[in-house]
DNA sequence: TCATACTTTCAGTAAATACTGAAAATAGGA
DNA sequence: TCCTATTTTCAGTATTTACTGAAAGTATGA
């Protein structure tokens, strides 16, 4: 029983470390988060380093990029100097620090250049394609953002929801 | 004017290939993909080769890739034998293509995965935390399944600009 | 203030990923 | 059929990315 829940969890936090790769965020920060997940105690350094088999130095680096995605808190154990670390309990949560992120790391410089690049292209009618294909990606992309950003404010309105039931109801 | 328009070519291409990298995609199949859209014509393998200074090899490899996605076709020109490719014209339908693929290569697998870890979790008391945490992220992942669903149907229905607009209003 | 328990950094190294180029395969056309 | 233009493959190599572990840095409290 124990050694089939054991073997869940390594699945699981394998699963986890593909999937991100497959997205663009390293294998090892996203087997940190799944072991986190899919522990019910916050878990000192020493413990990840353990269950994953990696050094203090990439468990630290992997806790603190988490830490700036906000998909994990650090706590105090008792009067323990050590520190401690949960991720965000709430998945709903944990999609929209994802969002709020990827928006600001990702979508938003691009929608810069695609600007930039608009501007650097200039008037001219060998021009003119190009500028309708950079128009409509930038419209594309700032889409993708507005999307993103309802996302990320989704603590506040919870409009999200609203708007997938209504989807799915169009079905 | 006409070397600014190549400078502003040069950028998309890069910045295009940056974005891919962030998410996952081989930078090189962006910037191939990049160079086709900025392309009125449809283009050789040579001519790509010569712009973006890579092998053989390598050209051929993301092509065939970018056809497995559906972003880029074949073209014949005139009566030659050589291979000519130009890009999807229209951005949305991209969007969508792009939908359909990372839906079936990397979202549906990872469902599969997590139902497999939830089955295997077992039933004891041990397991209940992780099994809720599961069925969260499946939840959560399922509606993102649903969501690429409905952008890779796009094609044939014109849900989500309604949706979208509508999420606009709500705002 | 010093000792200690812990965290962070980073130069060196390992692993993963992407690329090259030449050889092999293929597909028309004569 | 054979010749040749073109595409595909893949072993070897380069580049990028990630990781290690020991040394340096920091905070706490005795």
């Amino acid at each position: 029983m124990e050694d089939k829940l054991a073997a869940a969890r390594t699945r699981f936090i394998a699963t986890w470390g593909e999937m991100a790769s497959c997205w663009g965020i390293n294998k090892t920060m996203a087997r940190v988060h799944a072991h986190l997940m899919a522990s019910e105690a916050a878990l000192s350094t020493d413990e990840i380093m353990e269950a994953l088999k990696i050094s203090r130095g990439n468990a630290n680096m992997n806790l603190r990029a988490l830490l700036d995605w906000g998909l994990i808190r650090r706590v105090s154990v008792g009067s323990e100097r050590k520190e401690y670390f949960q991720s965000e309990k709430d998945v709903w949560n944990m999609c929209c620090r994802i969002a709020r992120e990827r928006k600001k790391r990702e979508i938003e410089p691009v929608i810069g250049a695609l600007e930039e690049c608009l501007r650097e292209a200039g008037e001219g009618k060998e021009a003119a394609v190009f500028r309708k294909k950079l128009a409509d990606l930038l419209e594309l992309v700032k889409t993708l953002d507005f999307v993103l950003g309802k996302l990320a404010q989704q603590e506040k309105n919870a409009v999200m929801p609203k708007v997938l039931t209504l989807l799915k109801a169009m079905a």
